[in-house]
RNA sequence: GCCUCGGUAGCUCAGUCGGUAGAGCAGUGGACUGAAAAUCCACGUGUCGGCAGUUCAAUUCUGCCCUGAGGCA
């Protein structure tokens, strides 16, 4: 099986950090399971490692795509699976970091997808219906195709009744869901810590890293990407820090009031990603301790690391 | 010093013709199998500024006090 080390944990916690120490002690290769960091011209906003790291250490999937395409679950999963392959080949330790946990976990756990259908569930809906009732009609017409999709789904999640739509018009089948094993079984020989902290302290610093951000030039690399024409509904400008900051230089609101939106985006998101890791049982949550002579989250790291592959 | 308007949830406020109160935002928890930094769900007890009075009953009415903003001197 292929070795893997895997730092997961919400946004602005340190996982690059460490990833560095990491990588630079026991020679690994990073691997971002990002899925904003494929995008090239997204630097600032996205925290990316810089030029004079990415040169000391090797990074992958990262800057694979242009801001207008595309970039998927299925992508990350066929590209990091062979990178770590490859890594694994070259003799050295791959080390995946990132923040993206469908991305993470669909590649550690093996989440099998359908083939991609190509249909669009509303183009076959009668066209006037109001937009107000689609929704409800859409997972109406779920319930009779396939009333076990229908019934996980909420009635108001929309992106994901098309989806099982989409799968089960084009399949006839219903989207995969053997989910949900409580102890799933790893597709390598990992081991995955997560980076865990006070809820205020790393509030704190999301704030200072967005601050750090603006400084940074965040609004000239928002303003060059909607120059460069990247489509305002384009998956780059879901990304937090840019969709503000463009709202703000079309007018919409102010910087401040965009500054300060970025910032509540951000910890929204952080918080969501607590949820999504908190389910995954085998992360080894690791955090800074305080006071003299406290290990360090590297030292910690670093030593179960030693140990998982007898290595130094 | 006098006058006016405020003081209710972390914030902005609504409301109770007297029967101990509710919205938005913030926040928290959760879901998640091809856009996932996306998408979606759930959750609101707080000396109603303080003290006293009237009343069966006061956050609501009255008085005094504290406090904020504005106005007049």
């Amino acid at each position: 099986m292929n070795r893997l080390i895997v730092i997961v944990g919400p946004t602005a916690s340190g996982k690059s950090a460490l990833a560095l120490e990491l990588a630079r002690h026991f020679g690994c290769e990073i691997i971002s399971g990002d899925s904003m960091c494929v995008y090239q011209g997204m630097d600032i906003g996205t925290a990316k490692p810089s030029q004079a790291e990415r040169q000391e250490i090797p990074h992958h999937l990262i800057d694979i795509r242009k801001p207008g395409e595309s970039f998927s679950v299925v992508d990350f999963q066929q590209l990091a699976t062979s990178a770590i392959e490859s890594i694994n080949e070259r003799g050295k330790i791959p080390l995946l970091v990132g923040g993206t946990g469908l991305y993470v976990q669909a590649l550690l756990e093996g989440y099998q997808f359908n083939p991609t259908p190509n249909t669009d569930p509303r183009s076959e809906l009668d066209i006037n219906i109001p937009e107000s009732v689609v929704t409800s009609v859409l997972h109406d017409k779920l319930n009779s195709v396939d009333p076990v999709a229908a019934a996980r789904i909420h009635p108001n999640d929309r992106k994901r009744i098309q989806r099982a739509l989409e799968v089960v018009t084009a399949e006839h089948r219903s989207i995969s869901c053997d989910k949900i094993s409580p102890d799933p079984t790893l597709l390598f020989d990992c081991i995955v810590f997560g980076l865990s902290m006070e809820r205020q302290d790393l509030y704190r610093r999301i704030d200072a890293r967005v601050d750090r951000m603006l400084e940074a030039g965040l609004v000239a690399e928002v303003k060059s990407l909607m120059l460069q024409g990247v489509p305002a509904d384009s998956t780059a400008f879901q990304a937090i820090g840019y969709k503000e900051i463009a709202a703000c230089l079309e007018g919409e609101v102010s910087l401040e009031e965009a500054v300060a939106r970025v910032k509540q985006s951000s910890r929204r998101y952080a918080k969501r990603q607590l949820t999504w890791f908190r389910r995954m049982s085998y992360i080894r949550w690791i955090g800074q301790v305080e006071g003299p002579g406290a290990i360090t989250t590297f030292q910690m790291a670093a030593s179960q690391v030693a140990e998982k592959f007898a290595i130094k």
